[in-house]
DNA sequence: ATCAAACATGACTGGGCAGTCAGGCTTGCT
DNA sequence: AGCAAGCCTGACTGCCCAGTCATGTTTGAT
C-alpha cells in the first residue's frame, strides 16, 4: 500500500515543509530572506517536488517564482498534513501530562500526598494520580507501562527496571500516653505480652519481621486487633484502647505527648530501604519525565 | 510554522508508513514475515515515533505488540495523509497526458496531425493539443515552460532548450497543369514576370526568400493575392487561377497531374532546417515525456 | 524444563539528503 | 550599458536514517 510513494525518491517532509514556506512567504527570497544558501536549497527542493510528482509545482514569472496551481494544492494539503500531525502531537502532550504513581497506602498518605504540592509547583500542568498497590504489582505495572511510577522496597527492583533511592522507612512502637505514665514506662516484650496490639496484616514483609521480633523476645504474636491499612491502626491508637507499631512518617500526624515511644533496638528489623522506580522507556517516551522523576526523588527523600 | 515538528529526529513518512503497515498487518512479525532483518528495523522505528510524539504509539501484551489507541489514531491520520499525496500524485500525472506542440500552420496540417495517430497509438491514454504559434513565439513558450514541444528552424533554437533535427522542409513551385500545356513549359522567371502569384506573407523569413529569388532573376516581386497561410496558398491554387510556392509536403494533398511544377534549383534558398524542441525540465518533472520526444522525432522527421 | 515465536537492542555500513559553497543566468530597474 | 535582485545549478560535506547483522529477552505452548 502506498508503495510508489516510497520507490522513487524525492518525497519528504521537510520538502513539503519548504513547498508550504514559500507559498506562504509569496517567493524563494521572501521564504529565505538574504540568505542564499537556503535560497539555493529552497529551489532545489522544489524541483525535486515537481519531478516526484510528475507536475511543476512553481514556475518562473519573470524574476519571481509563483506555484503553479498544482503546486498551490499540495501547499495546502501539506498544511492540512503537517497541521494533523503537530495536533496530534501536541494532543499526545495534553494527555500526557498525567503520571501516576504507584505505592503502599501508608506511604502514599504519609509520605507522598504531603510532597505532591511541592513537585506539582515545580510543573504547572502536571497531574498525578496516585495508586495503592503492593510492591509486586507496582513492579508488574510498571515494567509493562501502565504505571509509571513506583515505590517498592529496595529488593524488589527488578532488571530493566530504574530506581533511586528514597532513605528508610523506619517503624515506631507507640502506646498510649497515659499507659506509660501509669507505670513508669512501658517495654515492648510488656507491651507484646500484655497489652491488645493493633497492627497492619496485609505486609507480608512486615509482619514476618513483627513475628521475628516477637520469638526473640520469647512472646507469642498475637493482635488484638488486624487492620488491613497503617491509617487503620493509627485510628486504633488514637481510641486509646491499642498500641501499635506503625510508620515514623505517621507519628507526625498524632499530637504531641499524646503517645508514648517505645525505644527498642529490635524495631530497626522493620526498617526498610525504599526506592523509586520507573520503566526507563518512560524518560525517552513522555517529556518531562526525567526532569519529574528528578523531582520525585528529591521531594520524596526520607530524611 | 509547525518548527517544533521538524526541529526533532524521530519523523519520517518512512516511520509512519510502518506504523500504518503494522496496524494493518496485525503485529510487527506479520508485517515483515519471516524476515528478523525487518521485524527489528520495524520495531526500532515504532519507538522513535514513540519517542518523537511523546506518546507510546504500541506496548507489548504477552508476545505481541498491539498499537496504543494513540497508535491506531496515529496510523489512521497517516493513511488518511498517505491516499491524498497518492491521489494527488495520480491527479497530476492523469491531467498531465496532455502535451502541447506548437509549429507554423502548414506544419501541423501537413505534417504534424498526419503523424499524431502513430505516436498515440504508442502511447494509449497520451492527448496532444497543437498551437499555431511563429517560431519566436514557439521558442518564448518553450522556455516558460507554457508549451511543451515546438517545431522551430533550426537557428532559432534557444541556449537552454533542447532540440532535434526532423528535416529539411523544402518548398515547390506549383502552376496549373493546364498553363504549363498550352506554353510547353513554363519558367519560374516566366511566372514572376507573367501569371499571377497566391503567396504567403506573414512568415518574414519565407517572404525574404522569395524576394531575394526574384531579384537574383532581375523579376520585381508582385503578390496578386497575398495569404496569411500555406492552406490559404493551396486552396488558390486550386482555382485554377494561380501559381503558388507551398510546401513540399503539401503537395501530397493535390490530385496526380492536377499541377505542374516549375524545377529551379533557386527554390533551395526556402529550403530551412527544422527541428523538434523542448526545454529540457521537461523530460525530468514530466512521466514519458523523453519517450514521447523520441516518438515525435522519429514520426515527424521528413523523408 | 525446553523450545520456538515475537519483539528488542547494540552496532555497523552505505546511501540519501539537508546544508553549504561558489558561481552563473535571467530579469527588471536605472 | 550597468547593476542588483531573484532564481538556478554543479559540487561537496557531514549527518541522519534505512537497512542489515548479530544477539538477547520475554512470552506462550508443549
Amino acid at each position: 500500500m502506498f508503495d510508489s510513494l516510497f520507490s522513487e525518491r524525492g518525497l519528504s517532509l521537510d520538502r513539503l515543509k519548504v513547498l508550504l514556506e514559500v507559498r506562504d512567504a509569496g517567493s524563494i527570497a521572501q521564504a529565505a530572506p538574504g540568505d542564499p544558501v537556503r535560497q539555493s536549497q529552497y529551489s532545489r527542493q522544489l524541483r525535486e517536488l515537481s519531478e516526484f510528482f510528475g507536475c511543476e509545482v512553481a514556475h518562473r514569472r519573470g524574476k519571481i517564482l509563483k506555484l503553479t496551481a498544482a503546486g498551490e494544492r499540495l501547499a495546502e494539503l501539506t498544511r492540512e498534513q503537517l497541521r494533523s500531525l503537530d495536533d496530534f502531537r501536541a494532543d499526545c502532550r495534553q494527555q500526557n501530562v498525567t503520571f501516576t504513581l504507584g505505592a503502599g497506602d501508608s506511604l502514599i498518605q504519609w509520605l507522598v500526598i504531603p510532597k505532591l504540592g511541592r513537585i506539582l509547583d515545580a510543573f504547572p500542568g502536571i497531574h498525578f494520580s496516585t495508586t495503592n498497590l503492593r510492591t509486586n504489582e507496582i513492579v508488574r505495572q510498571i515494567t509493562d507501562g501502565r504505571l509509571d511510577f513506583g515505590i517498592i522496597r529496595e529488593n524488589a527492583v527488578a532488571p530493566g527496571l530504574k530506581a533511586v533511592p528514597l532513605g528508610v522507612v523506619r517503624y515506631a512502637a507507640l502506646v498510649p500516653g497515659r499507659w506509660a505514665r501509669a507505670k513508669g514506662g512501658i517495654t515492648l516484650g510488656q507491651a507484646l505480652r500484655e497489652r491488645p496490639l493493633a497492627t497492619q496484616t496485609t505486609d507480608g514483609q512486615f509482619a514476618s519481621g513483627l513475628r521475628d521480633i516477637a520469638q526473640q523476645l520469647g512472646v507469642p504474636l498475637q493482635a488484638a486487633l488486624s487492620c488491613q491499612s497503617f491509617p487503620q491502626t493509627l485510628a486504633a491508637l488514637r481510641t486509646g484502647r491499642f498500641w501499635a507499631l506503625v510508620p515514623e512518617l505517621a507519628t507526625h500526624d498524632l499530637p504531641p505527648g499524646s503517645m508514648v515511644r517505645i525505644a527498642d533496638e529490635r524495631l530497626r528489623q522493620l526498617d526498610r530501604e525504599a526506592m523509586l522506580a520507573w520503566n526507563p522507556r518512560l524518560v525517552r517516551v513522555r517529556p518531562n519525565a526525567a526532569k519529574v522523576a528528578t523531582h520525585l526523588q528529591q521531594a520524596l527523600t526520607i530524611h
